[in-house]
DNA sequence: CCCCTTTCCCGTACGTTGTACTGAAAATAG
DNA sequence: CTATTTTCAGTACAACGTACGGGAAAGGGG
């Protein structure tokens, strides 16, 4: 009974597909032509299942954000550490996190799990969000941190180049004598244990 | 004894341009022809002052983070204060940060300051590097809702009418008990105080 | 059966962006 | 003067998101 012409794909395949090719390839990878193209589809007909760009985003960080129930606990660790591993299957969602009102119903989900995780503190509304929002930037910052120092150079092996350039230069002026005592220790960035910063990050925000 | 036709500006100049388009009218609007515009000169020409886009964008940030040292202390919460006006000021500033290596004389002297603040503690210097990034991150995320929350509906008040308009379809479904709680609240959003929060921040990075 | 309506497909085209290329313009050195 | 050096800037191009409009493929009603 559905009317018109049968769509050739569905909604979740394009934005599985687009998915697909910022894992991949990352964010800036992802044009509509390219994403088109993954698809064997013209260009416009993306826009029978996406408002816009940014729709398409939306729906993707959406998609993504699947929760299942039996894997995952339901307190504020637990979810810390779900987003953590969300953001490292996919290590665009942190660039594309930012400046973004998100309606899904999985990330209303999310949001519904994590106001009940807070609900014992008996904190004003506004506050708990607002330990949310901060919650999720700490764990975007960690986790782009932590990607950053797993593919340090597999990517842009001459931009980080430059960058220990420009840095070994400005120490040569002898102006920053801690920068050059932490770029002499040469260590092998010790594990810090996302656990264990991450709960205190927690009891830090609810100490309040 | 310069030798060549001599420079309508300098780079100092171009760039606080660029800083003033920003403040003004936010980083979407900063393309290098309103910039050129702004200057009276060739859209061209300021690729003279500057390698391109991003080498601009990095330099705005370098110049804004210029520190006085007469007015601010040098402990880690006088850092974070001075990260959170700096960013108060500049509302681009959050979004403009991740993913840039930050080698300017500024930057450089803010870590020198903020690794002198974490000398005492003793910790390897991948750690610093690494408390130092989530704090800024804490920061920016603050400032982030903070700023969200003070323009909330001054600059698109069809967006977030469109947002809030689909946060009670999704209440109304009744799956979400704890979300419509929340908004239910209307509560005038209380004063979180920020050097609270930050104080907390810092004792948890800092107690690993 | 044909036609109408509905829905999706997608080629063309436009405005905007960053910037490569090129050469003219303006200063000094000899 | 000429030669050299540096900055200025117009033109032009590729890539992007997407508005527009018409063609294509299905079902429903006569």
């Amino acid at each position: 009974m559905p009317r018109g012409r049968p769509p050739k794909h569905s909604r979740t395949q394009v934005v599985a597909a687009a998915i697909a090719v910022a894992d991949a390839e990352g964010l800036d990878a992802l044009t509509m032509r390219r994403l088109a193209a993954e698809l064997d589809a013209g260009v416009m007909s993306l826009y029978t299942y996406v408002r816009d760009k940014d729709d398409l985003v939306d729906q993707m960080v959406d998609q993504i954000s699947a929760f299942d129930p039996e894997r995952a606990g339901t307190d504020l660790l637990d979810l810390v550490r779900w987003q953590r591993q969300l953001m490292l299957r996919h290590p665009w969602l942190p660039t594309a996190l930012p400046n973004r009102q998100l309606t899904g119903p999985n990330m209303l989900g999310y949001l519904e799990r994590a106001l009940a995780a807070l609900a014992p503190t008996g904190l004003p509304g506004g506050t708990k969000m607002e330990i949310l929002a901060l919650l999720t930037g700490f764990v975007a910052s960690y986790v782009s941190h932590e990607l950053a120092q797993a593919q340090a150079g597999r990517t842009d092996p001459e931009r980080i180049a430059a960058h220990v350039e420009q840095l070994q230069a400005a120490v040569a002026t002898g102006a920053y004598p801690e920068l050059a005592r932490v770029l002499a220790e040469n260590a092998p960035a010790a594990e810090p244990s996302f656990d264990a910063i991450a709960q205190r990050m927690i009891k830090g925000l609810l100490s309040g």
